[in-house]
DNA sequence: CTGAGATCATGACGAGGCGTCATCTGGGCC
DNA sequence: GGCCCAGATGACGCCTCGTCATGATCTCAG
C-alpha cells in the first residue's frame, strides 16, 4: 500500500487566495511598475522607451500592452499610487488640525516627509536639467489637489479668516511647499525640519497681507 | 542694339548683405524654430516628432540635423530665446527700483506681461494634464534664475533686510511667480494687475516672518 | 570669367521602437 | 478528462531616428 491512501492530498485548511490567473495577473501589472521605476531612475523619463521596461520585465511584448496602453500610462499609474499613499496623510492632518498654522505645519511637514522617503527610487542618476518630472495632473493627483484646496477653506473657514483669492493661495502653498521641498532635497543633510518650518513661515506671514477680493 | 549696353547690370548701391550662403543659413535656422513652435503648440511637447517640424519646414531630414541635435534642442533654442529676451527686462527692473516691494512688483509685472504676450503662441491645443511644459535648466533660463537670486540679494541688502536663506527664498519667490502666472492665464479676462497684486502682497507679507538661519 | 574647393542640402538607409494581432497555452470549471 | 476562453506570445508592418555618401551651389583666388 502507498502512503497515499492513508495519507490522501488535503486542501489547505483555508485557501481563499485569488486563482492563479488572478495571482499572475497582479504579478505581472507589478513587475512592470517596478520595472518601469527602475528604467525611468536609470535613464531619466525622456530617453526611457516602452521596449526598456518591456526588457527588463522579461515579459513579451503584447503583454505589456494588456496592463498599459503606453510609457505615459506606466509614469501615471507609478505617480497616482504615490498620490493615492499621501491622500490619506493628508486628510489626516486636515482632520486634526485645530487651527491654520496647526494645519499647515502638518501638511507640509508630512509631504516633506513622504518627499525624502520616495525620493531614493526616482532621482536615482536623473539627467540633468529635467526641471520637474513629467507629472501629468491624473485623477488622483488632481485629488490631493482639490483636497489641499477643501482643507484650506474649511481651516481658514473655522479660523474666520478673511476670504482671500483660494484658487490664488492654493496654487501659491502648493508652488512654495513644492519648490522648497525640491531644494531640500538637494541639500546634505536632509534638513525636513528646517525646510517646514521655512515654507509655513513664508505662507505664514503673506497671509495677512494678502488683497480682500 | 539691346538695352544692355546701355543699362548694363549695376550692383546695388549698398549691398552689404552677408552672402547667400549665411543668409539661408539663417533662413533654415529661422524657418526651423518656427516651424517647431507650431508643432509644439498644435501636438504638443511630447507627441511631437523630429519629423513633424522637418516636414513643416520642407527640408530634408539631413537638413535639420546641421543645425540641431534633437527636438529638446530645438525646445531649449525656443526657450532659450524666450528667456534672452526676457533678461534685459528683469535686468531693468532690477536696476531702476528704489526698494524691495517696487522690485518685486516691477520684476513680477514684467513677467506676467512677457507670459500673457507669449502664451498665445505656446497654450494653442496644448493637450490637457501636461502641468509645466518641459522646461529644462537651459543655460539661458539659468542665467534668469541667477539673475533673480542676485537682484533679490542686492534690492534686500540695501533694504538693510534681515538675512534669509536665500537659496529658499528665491526658489519660493520663483515658485510662487510661475504658479499665479499659470492661474492667471487661465483666467478671463486675464489680470496681470491683479495678479501682480497678489503675487507681491504674498510675498512680501511673508518675508518678515521668515525663520532667521 | 573660370575653375577648384568649401559648404551644405539631400534623401536613402539600417537600426530600432511602436502597437497590433493571429496563434497558442494553460487555468477554471463542469 | 475535456472543453473553453483569458491572456501570454512574438513576428509583423509601419514609423521615426540619426547618419552619410552624393551632388548641387556658393565663394574666392587667379
Amino acid at each position: 500500500m502507498s502512503n497515499i491512501a492513508y495519507f490522501p492530498a488535503r486542501p489547505p485548511a483555508e485557501d481563499n487566495r485569488p486563482g492563479k490567473r488572478e495571482r499572475t495577473k497582479v504579478a505581472n501589472r507589478q513587475s512592470i511598475l517596478d520595472a518601469a521605476r527602475a528604467v525611468f531612475g536609470e535613464l531619466g523619463y525622456e530617453a526611457a522607451t516602452v521596449r526598456d521596461i518591456i526588457r527588463r520585465t522579461g515579459l513579451a511584448s503584447g503583454t505589456f500592452y494588456n496592463y498599459y496602453k503606453s510609457k505615459e500610462e506606466v509614469f501615471d499609474a507609478l505617480a497616482d499610487d504615490g498620490a493615492r499613499r499621501f491622500r490619506p496623510i493628508l486628510r489626516a492632518e486636515s482632520d486634526k488640525a485645530a487651527d491654520f498654522e496647526s494645519f499647515l505645519r502638518g501638511a507640509i511637514r508630512a509631504y516633506f516627509d513622504f518627499l525624502e522617503g520616495e525620493h531614493e527610487s526616482w532621482r536615482v542618476n536623473r539627467p540633468a536639467g529635467e526641471i520637474f518630472p513629467h507629472a501629468r495632473a491624473t485623477p488622483e493627483i488632481q485629488a490631493v489637489f482639490d483636497e489641499v484646496h477643501v482643507a484650506l477653506a474649511k481651516v481658514l473657514e473655522h479660523d474666520h479668516a478673511p476670504a482671500v483669492d483660494l484658487d490664488y493661495f492654493a496654487a501659491a502653498c502648493i508652488a512654495i511647499a513644492r519648490e522648497v521641498g525640491d531644494k531640500m532635497l538637494e541639500r546634505r543633510p536632509i534638513d525636513v525640519e528646517g525646510a517646514t518650518d521655512f515654507a509655513v513661515r513664508m505662507i505664514l506671514g503673506g497671509l495677512p497681507a494678502l488683497p480682500r477680493p
